[in-house]
DNA sequence: GTCAGTCCGTGGTCTGACCACTTTAGGCAG
DNA sequence: CTGCCTAAAGTGGTCAGACCACGGACTGAC
């Protein structure tokens, strides 16, 4: 086999390892399904045959991962899968990368393209009911910058939805965190003028047309042409930034 | 005690949490790198006025994560940035969907075609030269499903590198393992008949010559074309066998 | 019937000890 | 002096038992 991914290049699983992977296994295999609750951790450390303090590592492990749910004089409860330790790992994963703002974005367009594509062809109506309704909503909401955010996001992540796919569906919810961290970055810069919010909502109605018609190159096309527009708007902020303070290196 | 971390804007982040956040944020800061060795477990629990339980359970939990590389005997490092947990988390993540197989292949394409239309415009002559080599791999390869299969993956993963986005690769990296198995599943029944190798040769060919002449339209289409070719196996494959009804091995 | 207090099961934490692995420094033989 | 080998020190790995804190359920009084 390829060694892309050499996760177990030693085999010593030992104790919370142990533990952890018998869990994991569980969850994978679906023999143990969300909203399932754990023995309590004295059984369960009898069970298996290790210690409290080690079942207790394993178990805090996959609830750091997001696997389960640990209460405090409840018990430990399966948890639903999660994108947001999915962000959280990202984020982790993508820290130490320069621009990686600005680079998330590349990402996003990736998704996003391929999205409206299989939205083109799998969207239901109720799909782009829905999308129509958010559209509404970003008209409505031109006045406010924040709640004109909030509309954008949820009319994009419409349209991954009515891909019907759940691996973009995961992967851009995961990429979401980063996604709010540059979007905020620069959200008063682009989104006050009257010039740009009134192309911006043009340019959303265009890309749901599009998507209506059921045309998947049309759809990105107009997709790609407005995230052109925001990245020209970008590299003109970035321009204008310098020239107005002068900080060149 | 020296209450190092004190951050009760949240609910109540006690013990593990607390530590597991400590950590957690220098390294998001830099402040720890990949490398750097961690002060033992006792030391370290004191001066986190933790018990060593309580600080085994955040570094544990670091450790699962792909964080920390802890080693018995010697003590705990700060690990690169691993896209392999990350591949790891959105298994879990995805597990519980169906048809998950089929469906990060939307993934792929969603990545790829972003990528090759970025490395259309960044790739150096450097990367042009590597995927050319890879190209020539793939040739050689022809005969072997085995290394053919690696050769393949290479060629692609190759493209997205070029592409010069750390957002995609890792994201990329991190399907790889759910890409493998989809891939596995299906190679014996595609990777065999003349007809399709040399077909599948010339389409990564066509994608090579579209990304070396700088043309992203192009060569996103040729992509786009080389997956639809594959989509199309997949499915008169899934057709032969549900005629054949067989399952033979 | 409702409310309050209590009890019990749960996770949360601590202590201190011991085991296993690794490295290293010192001593012994050549 | 050099080389190997052994023993000690430092580190993570595990264990046991005890106690605390929280939440829900039971039970009693009103």
């Amino acid at each position: 086999m390829l060694d892309i991914v050499r996760q177990d290049t030693e085999e010593n699983p030992s104790g919370a390892d142990r533990v952890f992977t018998f869990f994991r296994d569980r969850l994978l295999s679906g023999e143990l399904k969300a909203g399932d609750r754990l023995l309590g951790e004295r059984e369960l450390a009898l069970a298996l045959g290790v210690s409290r303090p080690v079942l207790r590592e394993a178990l805090r492990s996959l609830a750091m991962l997001g696997l389960l749910d640990i209460r405090h004089g409840r018990g430990a409860y399966v948890r639903s899968a999660d994108a947001s330790v999915l962000g959280q790992a990202l984020t982790l994963c993508l820290a130490p990368e320069p621009n990686i703002l600005d680079d998330v974005l590349q990402a996003r367009i990736a998704i996003e393209c391929q999205a409206i594509r299989l939205a083109c062809l799998r969207a239901s109506e109720r799909d782009l009911q829905a999308i129509a309704a958010l559209l509404d909503t970003l008209v409505d909401s031109l006045d406010d910058p924040e709640t004109g955010g909030g509309a954008d996001y949820a009319f994009h992540l419409a349209i991954v939805r009515a891909s019907g796919s759940s691996a973009l569906m995961k992967i851009y919810e995961a990429i979401s965190p980063l996604l709010m961290r540059s979007h905020v970055e620069r959200r008063r810069d682009t989104f006050r003028e009257p010039a740009i919010t009134s192309g911006l909502v043009e340019a959303h109605r265009q890309v749901f047309l599009a998507l209506a018609q059921r045309d998947p190159d049309e759809a990105e096309r107009r997709l790609r042409a407005h995230f052109a527009i925001g990245d020209e708007l970008r590299r003109k902020n970035l321009i204008s930034t310098y020239q107005g303070q002068g900080k060149a290196s």
